[in-house]
RNA sequence: CGGGCCGUAGUAUACCGGUAGUACAAGUGCUUUGGGAGCAUUUAGACUGGGUUCAAUUCCCAGCGGCCCGACCA
């Protein structure tokens, strides 16, 4: 893409109503654009980002036998009030609207209802069992204070799964799988190694849930974490017995903040109950469903990459969500270096290598820099005067963002090194 | 929901009870071109409503909106 196409411009100063790094450095970078408080739409270069996790994430929920679908925003109240979670009162996040004919409906702010409703309809015998849906959509919570730009907001994309397994065992199998799944997910968008299983508090149907927890000091969780096991408590958990019976040793934890970035929960049969969901096994028996939830905020999750990857320059993405892999900058006005940067761009273009272009006249060198640094992508590669003049055959300066110096490469290298990366 | 701070061009800010200033961005012209460059010129602004006053962007009240702390957070 070139950059000189892309509406969305960089801003040298930080917005006055913002002081969290997350969004600070995604307005500034022109990733997401706020719409009001807790509100923010993805512009182009966000929602390449927002893409790129949210195909990690249903790469690893399909590999552990999810199905995708898309439940709907607008619900019906009479679901909700099986589940006894209509109500103000019990639920005091709802945003609710009227229907024409004076009805009301409610805007999702979470799935455990639309699904057992769903599933109902679907599922009769153990051999409908297990099944695995799981949903990317804007789900919507009143919040009474959202804060910390994209992290906690009021209409944010989730994307979450629900078990339906025919007992305790099958259900422990996938719930394992996912914890695993989880983990991969968390590695692969470049903070695994700050996230952290975290034991949180359960509910009826099991004693702990489990959260994964990014150890960041803009964390609004507080947690007990034992380095050697990679194992966290919540505070909200934390106490002698919980420590002994995860056979940790209180004078290894320590306490830190961090930021839930994914949450998975054993229901049992809080929802098939209500619902009555319930299959027929071998012997014709009628069985409830048992059931768990799994989720993930995608907004929440780039928001923390931000914060803890990025450094006083700018953004600093992982190659795995970076909106593009190469940041190319044309520098200077010489015909040569602009010829040249263009066959260049042609180059990785037909090459496949995701690549932004920055084709802007007038602009300084300072700028197109400043602009690359604050944008984040993993390669930066400049053609110029500088950068020609030490090759007889058109150098190409490479560097990556984590660097301080690049090196001169040939067009040939640097294809083949970018290629690699989008393979 | 309790408490605190704050609403001035697209963005970031300043001053002021009597003509609202600056920087960046944007437009034009010229210069500059390896770390947010320079000169000239143009465009553009007081959240809403009420009150006090000869006069309110400024003081007072209310509403709306924003951020922060706390509470809450399947």
């Amino acid at each position: 893409m070139r950059q000189s196409k892309l509406f969305t411009k960089t801003r040298k100063e930080a917005p006055a109503d913002e002081t969290s790094k997350n969004a600070e450095l995604l307005i500034r970078g022109g990733f997401i654009h706020k719409e009001m408080a807790g509100v923010y739409s993805f512009l182009p270069l966000g929602l390449r980002v927002l893409n790129k996790v949210e195909n990690i994430i249903r790469d690893e929920m399909d590999k552990i036998g999810g199905t995708e679908m898309r439940t709907s925003v607008l619900q019906n109240k009479e679901v909700w009030e099986k589940s006894n979670r209509w109500s103000d009162e019990v639920v005091d996040t709802w945003f609710k609207t009227k229907l024409k004919n004076g009805g009301e409906v409610g805007l999702s702010f979470t799935n455990e209802e639309a699904y057992s409703n769903i599933l109902k309809q679907y599922v009769s015998s153990y051999k409908d069992l297990p099944i695995f849906p799981y949903d990317f959509k804007n789900i919507f919570r009143n919040e009474t204070r959202s804060k910390s730009g994209i992290m906690r907001g009021r209409e944010f994309y989730w994307k979450a799964l629900y078990s339906f397994t025919k007992d305790e065992e099958e259900h422990n199998v996938f719930y394992e799988k996912a914890k695993i799944a989880y983990q991969n997910i968390f590695k692969r968008v470049g903070i695994g190694h700050l996230t952290y299983v975290t034991f949180a508090s359960g509910g009826t149907f099991s004693k702990f849930s489990h959260e994964f927890q990014t150890i960041t000091s803009v964390g609004e969780d507080t947690v007990y974490l034992d380095e050697n096991s990679g194992i966290a408590i919540n505070k909200e958990v934390y106490n002698d017995e919980v420590i002994a019976e995860l056979k940790l040793n209180k004078e290894n934890l320590v306490e830190k903040r961090a930021v839930e970035v994914g949450n998975i929960f054993s229901l049992g049969t809080k929802f098939s109950e209500p619902f009555d969901l319930k299959y027929k096994n071998e012997n014709g028996e009628e069985k409830l469903v048992v059931m768990g939830s799994y989720g993930i905020g995608l907004g929440r999750l780039m928001g923390t990459v931000v914060e803890v990857l990025s450094d006083d320059k700018g953004m600093v993405w992982p190659e795995s969500i970076a909106p593009f892999t190469v940041h190319l900058l044309s520098l200077g006005e010489d015909k040569a270096v602009l010829k040249e940067a263009e066959k260049v761009y042609e180059s990785l273009l037909k090459a496949g290598v995701e690549v932004l272009f920055d084709d802007r006249k007038d602009l300084s060198a300072g700028e197109k820099f400043s602009d690359a640094d604050l944008l984040g992508i993993p390669f930066r590669a400049v053609v110029s005067a500088r950068s020609m003049k030490d090759s007889s055959v058109g150098g190409i300066e490479l560097k990556k963002r984590t660097e301080e110096k690049g090196k001169i490469v040939l067009l040939d290298e640097l294809l083949k090194i970018l290629k690699e990366k989008n393979a």
